[in-house]
DNA sequence: GTCATATCTTGACCTGTGTCAGAAAAAGCC
DNA sequence: GGCTTTTTCTGACACAGGTCAAGATATGAC
């Protein structure tokens, strides 16, 4: 009885967190009854902030939570063979981190904050066993996991086919689109990452994401003072990353 | 009443098809219960060969079901704004194609057959519904997803950090393990694709392909006769594909 | 079998991007 | 504030891999 107590007084301090959450339409709590968030609520644990270059995880820790994004951003990367870093991933407020550490019981990359950053921890087997009480929390769960996989597979084509110009374009539009959808200006936004990272995950040296920021620049694509961008000409930006079939795709990726 | 003998009677006839498949212990029924694998095998399909070159499925049509692999190859592609198809995956025995679908309710690539291809047609709903019923499959459904993010995720590494040697060298050794995992041999085998599907798919053209691998054979490292090829000497490929961290994770990537 | 078509190989050349080097600007730090 | 360290920018140059071309080999149709 005490544990059912403890439950409810812990319910009643953090509930409706997911509901008050400005990323509440974005997050897993999509399309979910309000009892329902209120369960989901129950098993999520607010973590303290991570200061900019924390671990969240770290390669080959074992799996057992993933991570909603409440505010910052992270990159998720793993060292290669020669001990470079490979970046996979950067991630925004409302996005899942960690899902790829279901399968091995291990994280198979670290996750490391670029500025501070807060998230919501979710454990694992918490939240599958609420995904079999909650029929739309599973079918939620899948279609997460499900654009995932199709956002990397964007990825790759973008890592495989395209030209310096179209990989930069592509990540600056793809930014864009997010920031968009949380309701911030898709025109106007700061850049967490370093154009060294920004290269690292692009398949780009530093210097050639240099020059072609500032090449975009020149031409009035995009206006940039520092981590500052401004996209000034979409359509032509658009036009650069393709504006047929994959366009829309790699625009949407997140 | 009907109904349910009707359904006996499909039990009956297809019944323990899983069971009898040599497949079972890489596919979806791991870890299943006998019972558990009936069930499973009642909402299984088993559809007539695909000759090479039919389309699976098409980029844009509706999504409803995942797909086995249970004999023959196949390829995903989609179809960039220039027109051409960019391959992001090739799929073997006890594989499940289509996992990108159950996000946007269409698929957003194609499947096609590389060869005579037979499949297990899985309706995704019944899928769903059932893994509320086993929650061992649900686990090792969330599990099969989360390995494609993670196996993705490693193939991204590939295509924006390594030369074509490496790219190739990793093709090489990942397909051997498939072969493996599968009982055959790791060390000789047959390429159901060709030299421009490979280079599509790595990022590389056809004519890098044809050189690498024809180096790779002068070199002693593997020897080709058209199609077949057998690995000669492992270690040195396995040098060249990177031996440290990420290595058995690229090696290992399905 | 023969012919037609697709795939593969090889050579010669070209170009986009990486590498190296150094200067300029920004960010941390005491 | 001044100092150090990191990040960003720019230029000169090199080279991996793309492109073009042409011949060789394999595959398929009839």
């Amino acid at each position: 009885m005490s544990a059912t107590h403890a439950q409810t007084r812990f319910n009643s301090t953090l509930t409706s967190q997911c509901q008050n959450c400005s990323l509440s339409a974005l997050c897993l709590p999509i399309a979910l009854a309000d009892e329902d968030i209120n369960k989901l609520d129950q098993i999520i644990e607010r973590k303290k902030p991570l200061k900019k270059g924390d671990f969240l995880f770290r390669q080959g820790e074992k799996f057992d939570s993933v991570y909603a994004v409440r505010s910052g951003t992270l990159k998720t990367f793993n060292i290669t063979s020669v001990g470079e870093e490979q970046i996979t991933g950067f991630y925004c407020p409302s996005e899942l981190v960690g899902l790829s550490g279901v399968d091995s019981d291990t994280y198979p990359v670290s996750a490391k904050a670029l500025e501070t950053t807060t998230v919501c921890e979710i454990p694992f087997t918490h939240l599958e066993e609420l995904s079999t009480q909650i029929p739309s929390l599973r079918h939620q769960l899948f279609k997460v996991m499900s654009r995932k996989i199709s956002d990397d597979q964007q990825m790759m084509v973008l890592l495989g086919k395209k030209n310096a110009d179209e990989k930069v374009a592509s990540f600056l539009l793809n930014l864009s689109n997010r920031f968009k959808k949380r309701g911030y200006s898709a025109s106007a936004f700061r850049l967490s990452m370093s154009r060294g990272e920004i290269g690292n995950y692009l398949g780009l040296a530093v210097e050639t994401v240099s020059r072609v920021i500032t090449r975009f620049q020149k031409n009035e694509l995009i206006h940039v003072d520092g981590k500052e961008i401004e996209i000034v000409n979409f359509p032509e930006m658009q036009k650069l990353v393709g504006i047929a079939s994959d366009c829309g795709k790699i625009a949407n990726i997140r």
